[in-house]
DNA sequence: GTAATTCCTCAAGTTAACTTAAGGTCAAGC
DNA sequence: GCTTGACCTTAAGTTAACTTGAGGAATTAC
C-alpha cells in the first residue's frame, strides 16, 4: 500500500543516512514536511531527500537548525523546488560564510600581532573584542559578554 | 584582612568583566586555582586576571573550555607566566585557527562551484563530506554522522 | 494467522557553558 | 553588636540538536 511517491520514513533515513529519530525531530522544527497514510504513519514525498540533504550540507558549513529554517521557507513544502529556487538560498549561504571567514581571519591577524607580547589584559590587547566575535558558536547561556552597570 | 596580593571573587569579577558564578564554574574546570582564607572564601592571585582573560580571549577565538583548559596546562598555576610561556601558547592557538579557516575556505569554494547546479544529493554534490566538516562547532549528540552497518 | 518489523507518541536524558535559586555563613561599617 | 552586603555550597534550569526508552499500534513476512 505504498504508493511509488511515497517514502516511509524508515526508507527516507536509509537513503540519507540520517536516523528516524532526527527525521522526526526535524518534521517537528519544519524543516520537512510528511503527510500521513491510513495507519498514522508518516509518508514523505521523494523531494524530501533532497531537501534533507541539504540540511545535512547546510549543518556541516555550521549553520544552526534554525538558520536552515529560516532559509529554507521560500522553498515549497512538498514539491521538487526549481534550480533557481535552491541557487538563491546556496547563495545567501555563500555571503554568511563569507563573512565568518573574514572575522576568523581579522582575529588570526590579531593574535599574531599579539604572539609573545605578553599584553594579554582585556584593556589593552585588542583581541578581546565582543562585539565582532567568533561568539554565539558555543551553546548554553552567554547572556552577558557586554559592559557593565545594571 | 585582605593582603595585597589576594584578590576575592567579587574583584575578579569586577576586573574582568566575568560573573561571580562563572569564575567559580572555571575554577571547578581547573582553569584557575584559588587558595581559601581562614572563613573559607576564595582569594586569588593578581595574575588570575591575566589568565581569566586569556579564558575569555581564547573564547572569542571559539575554543572549547576544554581546549582552554589543555592549553593552559604548561602554565604555573598562581605564579605570573613568563612572556615566553605566554607565546608558546598562542603560537599554539594561532595554528588551530589557520586549520579552522583554511577549512571553512574549502567549504566556501565548493558552495560556490555548486551555486545553480541543483546538484544538491549526498553522493554528487561534492559539498557533503562529514570527514572534513565544520562540524562539532554544534552541541548536543551528534553521534552518528558516519557510514551505517552496525 | 501470527511473529517479527517498523512506526507512533510522549517523556526524559545528553553535552556545553553557564545561570538562578535556596538556605546559610563571613566580613565590614556604624 | 548588629545589619548589610559579599561569599559559600548544592541543586536544578537553560539552549541546541538530537538520542534513548517505554508502552503500544500498524505493516510485512512467512
Amino acid at each position: 500500500m505504498q504508493k511509488p511517491n511515497q517514502l516511509s520514513i524508515g526508507e527516507v533515513a536509509r537513503r540519507t543516512g540520517l536516523s528516524v529519530s532526527a527525521i522526526r525531530f526535524y518534521e517537528e522544527r519544519g524543516l520537512v514536511l510528511s503527510v500521513r497514510n491510513s495507519g498514522g504513519q508518516r509518508r514523505f514525498a521523494r523531494s524530501d531527500i533532497r531537501r534533507l540533504s541539504f540540511v545535512m550540507i547546510a549543518q556541516q558549513l555550521g549553520f544552526s537548525i534554525e538558520r536552515i529554517g529560516e532559509a529554507l521557507k521560500p522553498l515549497p513544502l512538498h514539491r521538487a523546488p526549481t534550480k533557481t529556487e535552491w541557487s538563491k538560498i546556496a547563495r545567501n549561504f555563500h555571503d554568511d560564510l563569507e563573512q565568518r571567514i573574514s572575522t576568523l581571519i581579522r582575529l588570526r591577524d590579531k593574535l599574531d600581532g599579539c604572539i609573545g607580547c605578553g599584553c594579554l589584559s582585556l584593556d589593552q590587547c585588542g583581541l578581546y573584542n565582543p562585539a565582532d566575535s567568533a561568539q554565539r558558536l558555543g551553546t548554553g547561556p552567554r547572556y552577558v559578554i557586554s559592559d557593565e552597570m545594571p
